[in-house]
DNA sequence: GTAATTTGACCAGA
DNA sequence: TCTGGTCAAATTAC
């Protein structure tokens, strides 16, 4: 019923491994570059955001060779009820060096509260589309740890706002295809949901036979993507409007790291 | 002026 | 009653 989402996390596995491994490289290198931590942290976040994404909608996680693979939280012992009036919602932790900023969604905060069992202050989240896309998706950033600092991110809740604004009824979906799609940059959309390419600063990858949408968005880190040989390296030239389909998601290995 | 963030109050579950 | 999560008015940033 996941058709290639064991593929794609195994992919995504490889990406996430080889930033790890050359992260290593140049923490032994050091170059003079200072942005660079930056740049692999951001990608190490994404790696494990998008495999929580995947863990979300498969009850067996793949991220067993993660360092900072997600943990799924399987039930909370008496889930409270949230606004929506929603319960049982799984909910997923996440453990990064740093809070995770670009993690793929628009967030806005709207709380902040000091946890007697912590003594940092937890952050409330919930997706900036949660009115317009009716979209209950939250999550939760606190401070576990002091030396190293770890953040535990925790999502909580499905995303439905690009759900909303990508699909309409007998769209976007084709027997069993997955499809990513190229839109113009001209469009009038909303910001963090319609996916572009030139230049690029989100992405979206949606798979049919799921809800799951993956959609990077790179805020500070548009060198990240915005880079055109690594669409004409795995992609063939495609217009604005055009939507491309890959069959196997294992086919798509572009290694940005490969040196 | 509008949007985002802050922060104290409120609510519900344990 | 305590605590975590959310609400909403006030404040700040753009």
């Amino acid at each position: 019923m996941f058709h290639g989402v064991d593929r794609a996390v195994e992919a995504l596995l490889r990406g996430q491994e080889s930033a790890n491994r050359l992260k290593t490289v140049l923490e032994h290198q050091r170059t003079s570059s200072v942005s660079i931590e930056p740049l692999f942290d951001t990608v190490l976040d994404s790696f494990s955001f998008a495999l929580s994404l995947f863990a979300s909608s498969n009850p067996q996680p793949h991220c067993e060779s993660s360092q900072n693979k997600p943990t799924p939280v399987v039930a909370r012992k008496s889930p409270k009820k949230n606004s929506h009036g929603e319960e049982g919602l799984v909910q997923y932790n996440h453990d990064s060096p740093t809070p995770i900023c670009n993690d793929c969604f628009s967030w806005r905060k709207y709380g902040q509260k000091k946890i007697k069992t912590s003594s940092h202050q937890r952050c409330y989240y919930r997706c900036a589309y949660a009115k317009d896309r009716n979209c209950n998706a939250t999550k939760r950033v606190q401070q576990i740890q002091d030396s190293p600092s770890v953040y535990r991110t925790t999502y909580v809740g499905k995303h439905m706002c690009e759900v909303n604004a990508f699909l309409q009824p007998n769209e976007d979906i084709v027997n069993g295809s997955k499809m990513i799609r190229f839109d113009k940059t001209d469009q009038a959309m909303p910001d963090p949901v319609m996916p572009q390419l030139v230049p690029v600063e989100q992405e979206a990858i949606i798979i049919e036979g799921t809800d799951q949408i993956m959609n990077l968005e790179c805020g500070s880190n548009e060198f990240l993507v915005d880079d055109d040989q690594l669409w004409e390296y795995q992609f063939p030239p495609c217009s604005p409007g055009d939507f491309m389909f890959l069959d196997d998601l294992s086919e798509f290995d572009y290694n940005p790291f490969h040196v």
